[in-house]
DNA sequence: GGAGTGATGACA
DNA sequence: GTCATCACTCCA
């Protein structure tokens, strides 16, 4: 039993954050279910600010992008495709948009397919990720080497020019 | 390689 | 109101 990632453990520059998070647990606790569900996290993505042209938020302050700039440890989750819920967890202090993406847990490939598995979609945007809105993260007790992180170009992201090619992108190897 | 799918943002 | 775009997945 362990208790959620605190909010300030998310207020910190997403490029530390997100390859912490590998190995961790992210939790699903669904709505009127017994218990919950922990998956450990395997690979995840970073979005870092205005300048960073993968980010949603290099395109200005919008209604979809407003929950960017919040302080780190609300969830940021989009639709993509007409299909695919995208899940992310927004990092950093208030003002500075920045989030990391959930892509893979043990079991689950492609941060479609997980979302879809998980439950979860559009109602969990902007939620706080302190385990009201039924999805957190915790410690898990498993302990990352840094060279078991391995990091590469961020996926589907070739209209970023020279950020497209940015190693901010997070793997677990197995 | 190409289709499905619908919210979003830019523009009028 | 129109239109292009898209942090994906699946099938050929």
């Amino acid at each position: 039993m362990s208790k959620p990632l605190s909010l300030r453990w998310f207020r910190r520059p997403v490029l530390e954050v997100a390859p912490e998070l590998l190995g961790r647990h992210l939790v699903v606790s669904r709505k009127g279910g017994r218990g919950s569900e922990r998956f450990v996290i395997t690979e995840v993505e970073a979005y870092d600010g205005p300048e960073d042209l993968a980010c949603h938020a290099s395109r200005g302050r919008t209604t979809r992008t407003e929950v960017m700039y919040q302080a780190g440890g609300v969830f940021y989750v989009y639709l993509v495709y007409g299909m695919h819920w995208m899940l992310n967890i927004v990092t950093g202090a208030e003002g500075y948009p920045a989030a990391v993406l959930i892509r893979g847990v043990e079991g689950i490939s492609g941060p479609g397919k997980l979302t879809r598995r998980l439950g979860i979609d559009h109602s969990l945007n902007a939620r706080s990720a302190t385990g009201k809105g039924g999805v957190w993260f915790e410690e898990s007790g498993l302990v990352v080497p840094e060279n078991t992180i391995e990091k590469t170009p961020r996926v589907g992201v070739d209209y970023a020019g020279e950020w497209a090619r940015r190693p901010y992108r997070f793997v677990l190897r197995p």
